[in-house]
Parts: C-alpha cells; sequence; structure tokens
DNA sequence: GATGAATGAGTCTTCATTCAT
DNA sequence: GATGAATGAAGACTCATTCAT
C-alpha cells in the first residue's frame, strides 16, 4: 500500500466519521425530542460538526430518518434472527414465533424506537438495493430459511416471500397501533390471536 | 319554538357551516398539495375564513388532520358495506373478500386520499369514542356481521373483533407499501395472497 | 324606596358585580401567569364572562392592571396603618419603622404581588383621585399623622409630605430590586442601613 | 499575523458590526416609538440586518432592551463623573449633589431615555457582572470616591457602598415618577428636598 | 347591558439553505 | 472537504376589537 493510498483511507475514514456521528446525533435526537422537533441545526451542533456539512452526505431530514429506520429495523431483525439461532428449537413454527416475539418485546420496550420505525419494520427486510452488504447477507438467511421451509411444504417461492413480507406488515402495524395508540386493546392481550393468525398465514 | 331559539341555532349553523368548509377546504388541499405543503393559511383562504377562525375549531394542522382520516376511513368502510349488501352474495368467505376487494380498489383509484390515511384506514373501525353517532351505527354493522359469522363457527368473540381489526390493519399497511411505495410488489401481484391469507385469518 | 329605584339598584349591584368579577380574575391570573401572559380573553373566561363585557369597564389590560396597582397598594397602606396602631408605641420614629417593617415583610411574602405593584408602592398614597373615597379618607389619616409630626419638629407642611412620598419611593425600590432582581444584596441586610436612611430623612 | 488570523479578525469584526447595528437601530426606535410599538422586525429593517440575525444575538425584545438599559445607564454615571471631576469644587458633599444633578438634568432633557431606563439608572452602578470592563473600571472610580469619603467619616464600608445604592434608586424613582407621571409635583420643586435628603443620607 | 363568534392585522420564531472564507 | 454566520421566506399563532343577536 502507497503513502497516497494511507493519506486517502484516513481522509475516507475521517469521511466516515463525520457521517457516522451524524447518524448518531440524528438518532438520539429522534428518539429524545421526536421527529418535528429536530432540526438539522441540532443534529449538526450534537454531531460537533458545521451545519453546512449535514449537505455533504444528505439531502435533508427525511433523507437521513429513512436510512435510520432502514439501518434500526434491519439491526433489529438481525438481532432477532442471531437469538432465534441460539434458541434450541429446530421446529419451523415454533422458531418463527420466537423471531417475531423477539421483535414484538424489542419494539415494546423502545417506545421511542417504535415512533421512529412507525409502522416500516419491513424495511429492514425488502429494501436491499439501499442496504449495506454485510446487512443484506444477513436478511438474505432469514428469508431463504423462512422460504425454504415453506417451499418444503408445497407453498411456491413467490407467495413464501409475499407471506413473510405480509407478515411483518402485520406485525409493524400491530405494534404501532397498540403499543403508541393504545388502541383498541393492549399488545399483551392481541398477541395470542396475532400468532394464532400468523400461524395461518404459514399454514400451507 | 320561540324567535329566540330560532335565532340560535341559526348562530349554530352557522358555526357548523364554517367547522365544514374548513374540513372541505382542508381536505382538498392535503389531496392536491400534500400535507406538508399545506399550511392553515392556505386553508383559510380556500374556506374563505379568517385565519384566527382556524383555531376557533382545531388546534393545529395535524388536529384537522386526523379528524378527517378517520372522516375518510369511515366514509369507505360504509360505502363498501353499502356495495357488499348491494352484492348479492349470502356467503360470508365471498363477501369479507368482496368488501375487502372494494376498499383496495378504491384506495388504489385514489391515490393521494391513501397517502392521507396512510395506514390509517382501520381508524374507521375502531375509534368508535371519536366518530359522530350515526357514523358508528353504520360501522357497528359490518363489525356486528363479521363478528357473528365467526362466533357461529366457533371463534370467541373477543378474537373475532381482533381478527377484523387484524385484517384491516394488514390490508391498510399493505395498500400503503405496495401502492404508494411500490415495493416490494404491485397490488395487484400480491391480492392473490393477500386473500388467501385472510381466508386463512378467518378460518376457525 | 319605589319599584322602580329596587330595580336600579339591583342592575347597579349586578353591574358592580361584573366589574368586580373581572378585578378578580385579573388580579387572580396577573399573579399566577403574569402580566404580558395574560390575555383579556383569559380574564374574561375566569371571570364567567362575556369577552365584549370586559370593554364595558375598563378600555384595555393595562387600564385594569393600573387600577389594581392602585388598589393593592392602597390595601397594604391601610393594613400597616391599622397594625401600626394597634402596635403601642406612641413614638413617632418607633411608629414609621413599624409601618415601613410591616410593608416590606408583606411584600417580601407576597412576590408575585411585588411583581404586580412593581416600584409604585407609592401610588397608593398619593393618587388621590382615582382612589375611592373610603380608601382615601384612611390613607389621608397616615398623611396628616405623619406631616403633623414632622411640622411638629419644624418641618414645613410640603417638605413633610414630599418626605412621606420619597420613603415610599425607596422602600417600594428597594424592595423591587432587592426581593426580585436579588440584587446587589438581600432585603433583610440592606433593612437596618434603610432604616437608618428614614430615620436621618425625617430628622430634622 | 497570519493570513488566517487576519481572515478570522475579519469574521469577528464584522460580526460584532451586526450587534452593534442592532443595538443602534433598537435603541433609536425605543427612544422614537416606545417599547411596546417596536417589533423585531422594525429593529432588523432599521439596522439592515436579517430577520434571522436578530436571534443569534438576543433571545427576545427584552434582552436587547436590558443589555441597552444596563448600556445607558452606566453611560450616564460615566459622563456625569466627567463633569464633576471638571468641575472644581473638592467638597464631597458638593461633589455629591453636583453629580445627582447632572444626572437629574440629563434625564429631565432626555424623557425618552428616562422611559427607557424607567426607575433603573442604578443598574450602570452595581451589576458589575454584565458590564464591559472598561465601563466598570470607570464606575468602580465613582464608587472608590465614594466609598472612600464616607468611611473617612467613621461609615463602615458596606453601609458607605450601600447609600450610593439607595441614593440611585431613590433619584431614580423619583425622577420618573415625576417627570413621566408629573406626580405629585414636578421635579424642580421636589429637587431641594431631595437633596436634603441625600446630604441626610451621607451625614454619619 | 351582555354575549361570544368572527376577524385579520400583527408578531414572533424557526430553519433549510447558501456561500465566502 | 469543512465551516458557521447570515439569510429571509415561510408559517404558526395570538389577541384586541367588533358587532349582530
Amino acid at each position: 500500500m502507497t503513502l497516497k493510498n494511507n493519506n486517502k483511507s484516513l481522509t475516507q475514514n475521517k469521511k466516515q466519521l463525520k457521517e457516522e456521528e451524524l447518524f448518531l446525533a440524528a438518532y438520539d435526537l429522534f428518539l429524545k425530542n421526536g421527529i418535528e422537533k429536530t432540526s438539522i441545526d441540532d443534529i449538526t451542533k450534537n454531531a460537533k460538526v458545521a451545519k453546512g456539512t449535514f449537505y455533504l452526505y444528505f439531502s435533508d431530514k427525511y433523507d437521513i430518518l429513512n436510512k435510520l429506520i432502514l439501518q434500526k429495523s434491519n439491526e433489529i431483525i438481525r438481532e432477532g434472527l442471531a437469538k432465534t439461532n441460539a434458541f434450541g428449537s429446530k421446529n419451523f413454527k415454533e422458531r418463527t414465533l420466537f423471531f417475531i416475539d423477539y421483535i414484538i418485546n424489542y419494539l415494546k420496550d423502545n417506545v421511542s424506537l417504535l415512533k421512529l420505525i412507525n409502522k416500516n419494520i419491513s424495511w429492514g427486510l425488502y429494501r436491499k438495493a439501499i442496504m449495506k452488504p454485510e446487512a443484506y447477507n444477513d436478511v438474505k438467511k432469514v428469508l431463504d430459511i423462512f422460504v425454504k421451509n415453506l417451499t418444503k411444504s408445497g407453498m411456491n417461492e413467490e407467495e413464501a416471500e409475499m407471506t413473510l413480507f405480509m407478515i411483518f406488515e402485520l406485525v409493524g402495524s400491530i405494534c404501532f397501533t397498540t403499543i403508541i395508540l393504545k388502541e383498541p386493546t393492549d399488545i399483551e392481550s392481541i398477541k395470542p390471536i396475532l400468532f394464532k393468525k400468523i400461524l395461518a398465514m404459514i399454514s400451507v
């Protein structure tokens, strides 16, 4: 590696550092004060970066917000996968419910994050194009295992994929409505019924 | 009725008129220009009402927006019910799919309205407390028929109610994501699969 | 008294009642929320009176405020006089300091009222023209005793009156600055020095 | 000095210029139109500065107002000191009255400024913490001379300082009430009595 | 006299965006 | 690339005042 390359990668690191600090600051403020009450000024101040620097990395507040939703929903899914793998069972239905349960509990325990993600937890699943490669590799595993299990039972591949997508849309939507809006009932009351419906959806 | 009473109701009518005009103007502008690009100034100008008048009826833009979402989602549900009644079939599953299909097509044909309602079509169903009585009476019919049919098959009442709620959350969410975000596929491709899942959800 | 007169005085009472309720509501709100943060709307709502009614009695917020300052500063002075009379001493200097001490303690214990009166406690003393007759009679007593005592020692009458006025201006000013602005020291530290100066001012 | 430093101080100068222009514009408008009738919009327009710039330097109208009161009261005191020094007498009492007389006349001749300062002329004396260093050095001289003269006659230092503070509170209050409210008499009539009281206050 | 819905001028305040350094 | 002072358009919101009933 030449000296020049070294310098380049240092600059590169510095660059990534600024972007990362902006992400961290924005995430922190969105959770703490809400999206509407967070300005770009707040973000750059917290990131200890000049205001103009924000525009070198993001087009506006909603740009960084969407990227954060994607990142965070993705993170939750990957952690859910890891926990599910650590969980012993080989039974597909059990594993599926364990995975969903992990996500629900995570959102329930992080209400501010749930507000941020809104009903968009499924973004972490299907927005492959925008995801970082390392993130997508993990997500692809979730998808593949899921699809494989369903196709084994005779479901066609497209339906299998869409089934996972629908489950995420349903779970995300139900979590937001019951946990944030607290209507029409609480998440714990609805969870057994939700699990029943998810099982119905994956039974061919 | 005395003269005084007449006067009173005149003033009262005038009052309701202003509120109604504000609703109409806001709805119009939200659809045409979007929520963010509509200011309270715009709304009052279009309603031909003074700016201060807005604050006599609503606390801010999101107050009138939420009330509109409730109204409109409610309207769609009521129309869906009427159409379903006009549709001959006595078969519960057929009727359910017809009803859902009506709503999906309605939203597909009114993309701006779908943006307004976002993923909140279920509001028209369960926010009884905030609905006008005449609206709730119609909604109650949807609910009752649905619940009666499911309990007949042995489902308990709570689960029956929650099932309808979940179907709405699922349908609303899927419509928004596929029609507005155009991901991960289009509504027509996913519809048959969605119908299958709905049938699975209402089969005990 | 004729029936007509009876009716008249009833109406008169009702009228005075509204004015009185406006005074009470305004006083309450000024103390609780401050002058700037109190609107005429707030006042009429708290007084349970229509907004237009305010303008039948007062020209604007500062009109009712000034009348309140006069009333309240006057009340304090009258109470101070009563307490001083109850206090045994016949010694003029002792009585004067007792009287001033009462006022200082009163203001110290009613910081919100002090903010309302600002540095205008002397209004309760010399704005004879605007005072109610019964109030002025009491105030006149304070003035007369004070002047009599000073003229006895050889001071001329004009100077005697102006001396009392100056003492009030000084006391009011010092109270506001030390109690509200908390500068340059606290009221208890400065009080002995203030008393010394007051004694110097009334010594011929 | 490097080029970079030059640039820095240029920007810094420009910054101070904007603040200074805001001060000048606000002062001008407060005197001409009064405090209530001056809006931040007016101030920035007169200062030929964007509206947002105001908020870079001041939090609101009362922030700039208070800073102006401090500045102006301070200026008057410093000018009074200069004139008193130019005035020949070495006699402390004569010098004190000359100094007070200068201030009274100044306020009498600048009624608008008196309205601005209200009864707060003493701010220019004791709010050391907020004053600019060069201003405080001059004020400290007034204080020191005054205190030295009183302690020479046996008064303790604290009382001496508080005596000066009280004289300012008294003079400021009397000026405002007699000159602006024109009650209970005019400044010229009360001045000889006021001087008598001031002499009494500084006689041990 | 009393009411209170309606008014709309007026003001504050925010904030994304620019650009000279 | 990075900075941060400056901008000014945009929008929210208030509130004294009016006037028909």
